[in-house]
DNA sequence: ATACATACC
DNA sequence: TACTGGTATGTAT
């Protein structure tokens, strides 16, 4: 296995399809045979012809890379030189050799849980997976070139007698559970990387073996026998395996007992004694494991993990290696590594560094000065590390998962109505995931892939968490139209689709900052987390002070920050709001209340239908007359959506009927809400729902006329209504791409978003803004970044810390309310629903417009509590990561 | 913040 | 017939 490049030096076919040998059991195959099986296999495919286009990328990187380098100076490269060799005294004086490392792995993990559960495999060629793609194959198959991520039906043309087994995840887990028991016995921080491998630190076990007697050391064969392994003379028959006890037995409390030799065969009688040297223990490990599960483990045992890892395949498969914590020993190492067989340095990496004439390690230090100027600072950085044989010397807690996803791969898949259901269906499976865990992410990612196999991924940022399919589904379902959109009158015609959550917003993460507001926002009680109450001004602190809040008006949030087109952010301004526009105790109107009845009046002036001033009449009243509380309670306990519901009903969102039944008949129990935009009853309780309505409409507002939407637009964003969109807009995607009407009538934003020409959005923008500052004289609202403000601004008074700022600067100000104003804050007031502008809003507009809307809570804190995370982190995982972080230490 | 690429299992 | 799925991170814009 110490080949070295594989096939690099071949010719005639892509090196990245071409077999590697990377792995263990692959010593001595007729590697031209088998890359001549894969390139027919594969040739003239949709998927090769990727590959080609890919690899052509790669060498158009390289090629860069090499003009690059050959303008390197013999000065720079002298500068470059005298950095190396600073760093390179700098690191090696960081060298800490005292960690006894160990990387465990299981030998063909997947493909030896099915052989010791179906013996007869035992002595076929087998691979775990489908004809595909496999996941793992044993060694016997190994031989014939086949191996993990090759596609079944390839590995069966070089294996004709390959058996194929499905995968059986449950089994795999059950089993990883068992020999992380074992691990656990060894270091109770290990980190699982998979399910059959993982890093465990020694070193403290290690200290502790040296005083255990002998007896803590021993450990009794499993009732019959040795194991089925490769290198093992005697085998066992698998079936014989119902043995009770299968997990190896601790003598601690008979220490006199001499241990047998597992001479004696056949009795469950037999005991092997381990040492206390770091090999025996992790010998007495792999022993554990196998006798526990009856599958092999091989190990890696090294001063850094690094190193571990590289060493854990030394011996594979059922074998250990162990690098001695000396630098000598690393050094000699590391001398004729293959670059390709350190984590990190995958095919890519690899490639290029060959371009460069680097194979082994060694070759790495002796070009360090030059990779410093051809790759960036964190790749050569981590090549220098390698160089050295340097890698973490602590296992790093594993952390909060970052993302999730799910994906599917499918025969192809053209009707853009049953792409919008298969979206759903990844909706509906990752939220479940989400709740599982109970995670709420900001950012949702599409992710496609068409026959061509080209791979593209969209993603939109809320300015809240969310979790639900509704949620995570209007927003996939956007992306997921407006490629649709890209791609018309053709079709885009897929063969993978997934969506990914990222972005979590931790539950428990608050800032001391954020609760010292809340708590002066909230004297006593009132658990806003509840749900916000969208229809409520937040109080200010004159407010607190001065009247007395009623329980029956919690202050729910936050609501409020409306904002802003184009570079104008709207605050509400408390001051003037305080000033007691409104009269006696009445409930202060919040922002959109106030934006509402601005909006009423001027639907009002321009002859609405009778209809639609109806329904907004009595919206109001509703809206207003609510007991906030109440809604909390009926929001968060009321999931009314039945979102499962096939596609469509009609393209009617709300009757006006529905709405008066809805909000006028039941003030306390509202089984709709009302969009303060568009002034519309949402049939939803679900303020999530509710607010992606919201933001809806606020992108209509930039996108629409304002009168013919105010006045005939049926914005609806329930997600009923979007499934109808779904299915009857797809059939206007691509014929009706110049009908502003159109899009904007029914098919709501993903569509209308194409539309928008650039004149257009500033002429609405404009005119939205209008709509907003004509509130002026009653219920003001501060465009603060307004620039088409002329005159001079009175003191800019902030409406979070009511104090008069010194600027005039408006961007200086709006800063500042950034800054007091955190997102975070409102979130938590708010529990998951705070309100801000739509999002797609901003970002859907790439081109023009990169609102500023909500603070983004750049204040807040990344701080995550982590009391055992030991150095500072930088960056981690696999690949370089842990070595990195060593490397700023 | 996005998009895309690389890497690992 | 047929070339995965899940997560993290690096790089570039």
């Amino acid at each position: 296995m110490e080949n070295g490049a594989p096939s690099s030096t071949e010719e005639g076919f892509l090196s990245r399809m071409a077999i590697n040998d990377n792995k263990a059991g692959m010593e001595g195959l007729d590697r031209d045979r088998i890359n001549k099986i894969i390139m027919e296999s594969s040739k003239g495919s949709r998927f090769y012809e990727n590959e080609l286009k890919k690899e052509q990328q790669v060498n158009q990187r390289i090629e860069k890379m090499m003009l690059q380098k050959a303008q390197i100076t013999e000065q720079q490269l002298k500068k470059a030189q005298s950095q190396v060799e600073k760093m390179t005294s700098k690191l090696e004086k960081s060298r800490d050799l005292s960690r006894a490392i160990v990387h465990v792995d299981m030998d063909a993990f997947y493909a030896a849980v099915e052989i010791r559960d179906c013996p007869e495999l035992k002595d076929k060629p087998m691979a775990v997976g489908s004809m595909s793609m496999l996941s793992t194959s044993n060694y016997h198959a190994r031989k014939y070139g086949v191996r993990a991520a090759m596609p079944g039906f390839i590995a069966k043309k070089l294996c004709p007698n390959l058996v194929i087994v499905p995968t059986n995840f449950d089994k795999y887990r059950a089993v990883s559970d068992e020999i992380r028991e074992i691990f656990a016995d060894y270091d109770p921080h290990f980190q699982p990387m998979s399910l059959d491998e993982a890093y465990l630190d020694f070193t403290d076990h290690l200290e502790q073996r040296q005083s255990w007697p002998e007896s803590s050391r021993t450990h009794r064969y499993r009732a019959s026998s040795l194991t089925a392994d490769e290198k093992q003379p005697e085998d066992i028959q698998g079936t014989e395996a119902d043995i009770e006890d299968l997990s190896p037995v601790l003598f601690e409390d008979s220490p006199s007992s001499s241990p047998c030799l597992p001479g004696s065969e056949g009795a469950a009688g037999a005991f092997e004694v381990f040492g206390t040297s770091v090999e025996e223990a992790v010998r007495e490990m792999r022993f554990r494991v196998e006798q526990k599960t009856m599958l092999t483990a091989s190990a890696g045992i090294a001063p850094n993990m690094m190193l571990a890892k590289v060493c854990s395949d030394k011996n594979k498969p059922n074998g250990h290696y162990r690098l001695p914590p000396t630098r000598e020993a690393v050094m000699d190492f590391i001398q004729n590594l293959p670059v390709r067989k350190v984590c990190g340095i995958g095919k890519v990496s690899e490639k290029m560094l060959n371009a460069l004439g680097i194979t082994s390690c060694s070759h790495l230090g002796q070009q360090m000065a030059l990779l410093s100027l051809l790759f960036s600072e964190t790749a050569w950085h981590h090549f220098m590390e390698v160089s050295l044989g340097l890698g973490s010397t602590y296992i790093p807690r594993h952390e909060e998962r970052k993302s999730m996803s799910t994906e599917r791969t499918f025969r192809e898949l053209s009707n853009a109505e049953e792409q919008l259901s298969l979206c759903r269906e990844l909706c509906e499976d990752l939220a479940e995931d989400m709740q599982k865990e109970s995670l709420k992410a900001k950012t949702v990612t599409l992710k496609i892939k068409n026959i061509k196999f080209e791979v593209k991924t969209r993603a939109q940022t809320l300015p809240y968490a969310v979790a639900t399919v509704e949620e995570i589904f209007a927003v996939a379902k956007d992306l997921l139209k407006t490629e649709i959109e890209n791609e018309s009158p053709q079709p885009l015609r897929l063969r993978l689709m997934g969506v990914r959550m990222s972005a979590f917003v931790s539950v428990d993460d608050k800032t001391p900052m954020q609760k010292s507001i809340i708590g002066f926002l909230q004297p006593g009680k009132i658990d806003c987390s509840a749900s916000p109450q969208i229809m409520h001004q937040i109080p200010e602190k004159d407010q607190l002070s001065s009247h007395t809040y009623q329980t029956s008006q919690p202050l729910h949030c936050l609501s409020v920050q409306i904002g802003q087109r184009g570079e104008g952010i709207i605050w509400p301004n408390k001051q003037k709001h305080i000033g007691g526009d409104q009269t006696g105790e009445e409930p202060r109107q919040s922002f959109f209340q106030r934006a509402h009845a601005k909006r009423l009046q001027l639907q009002t002036t321009n002859a609405p239908t009778g209809a639609e001033g109806c329904r907004e009449k009595s919206s109001v009243t509703a809206s207003i007359d609510r007991h906030p509380k109440e809604d909390v309670l009926s929001a968060t306990k009321t999931k009314t959506n039945d979102c499962t519901a096939p596609d469509l009903s009609e393209n009617e969102s709300v009757s006006p009927v529905q709405a008066h039944a809805s909000t006028s008949g039941y003030g306390t129990h509202p089984k709709s809400l009302t969009c303060p935009v568009c002034s519309r009853q949402v049939e939803t309780t679900d303020l999530n729902v509710f607010n992606m309505h919201i933001d809806q409409c606020l992108k209509d507002a930039g996108t629409t006329a304002k009168e013919s939407k105010d006045s005939d637009e049926e914005s609806n964003l329930d997600p009923e209504n979007d499934r109808l969109e779904s299915a009857v807009g797809h059939k206007r995607i691509g014929e009706c791409e110049d009908d502003e009407e159109q899009s904007i009538n029914s098919e709501g934003l993903a569509s209308s978003r194409s539309f928008l020409q650039e004149g257009q959005q500033s002429l609405k923008k404009d005119s939205v803004q209008k709509v907003l500052l004509n509130k002026g004289d009653k219920e003001p609202v501060t465009p603060v970044k307004s620039q088409s403000r002329q005159g001079k601004s009175p003191a800019l008074v902030c409406p979070v810390c009511q104090l008069t700022q010194d600027t005039e600067d408006l961007t200086v100000f709006n800063h500042h309310v950034d800054l007091c104003l955190n997102q975070d804050v409102l979130h938590e007031l708010g529990g998951q629903t705070t309100f801000s502008i739509n999002p797609s809003a901003v970002k859907n507009n790439k081109t023009t417009e990169r609102g500023h809307y909500l603070p983004k809570a750049k204040g807040k804190s990344k701080r995550r509590d982590s009391p055992s995370s030991p150095p500072p982190k930088k960056a981690k995982g696999r690949g370089f990561c842990n070595t990195i972080d060593k490397f700023f230490r």
